[in-house]
DNA sequence: GCCAACGTTGGC
DNA sequence: GCCAACGTTGGC
């Protein structure tokens, strides 16, 4: 089971969006090496649900439930679901305040929409958005 | 509103 | 194949 983090404007699709449609087709995403990072997701991988341009922290996490299949062209989309939102927001200040999540894909690319975390990533937001 | 980072397009 | 021009993302 792999981490990732994915993005969405809150203006266009929030997590709270996603609670409420329970389940979505991960669509849009014309980037290439996020086209890859879609190719290599499984069902059951967990995602954290990133706020951009408006809030600009992780709110939540999503479960992936489908592999990749094809949307338009040669671009791929896999479904996902929500699992909780986090009691308190990562910011990304909070990120790059972090040694280890500083160095994370979020800080260091930041156009990527569909990114790897590593599982130490992962537990390390957990544990901030824990307060 | 500006700009850095990055990807794409098209002329050569 | 190189590179300038341009478009997009996303933070500030």
């Amino acid at each position: 089971m792999r981490h990732w983090l994915i993005k969405s404007e809150p203006t266009s699709y929030p997590y709270s969006q996603l609670v409420l449609d329970r389940q979505t087709a991960w669509t849009g995403i014309r980037n290439n090496t996020a086209r890859l990072n879609l190719l290599a997701m499984a069902p059951g991988d967990l995602c954290l649900y990133y706020h951009s341009n408006v809030g600009k922290e992780v709110v939540g996490i999503a479960e992936v439930v489908t592999p990749a299949y094809p949307e338009v062209d040669r671009w791929v989309c896999v479904d996902i679901k929500p699992v909780h939102a986090l009691a308190m927001g990562v910011s990304l200040a909070a990120f790059k305040a972090d040694p280890l999540l500083s160095r994370s894909e979020l800080v260091r690319q930041s156009r990527l929409s569909v990114a790897p975390v590593t599982p130490e990533e992962y537990a390390r937001v957990l544990a901030l958005s824990a307060g």
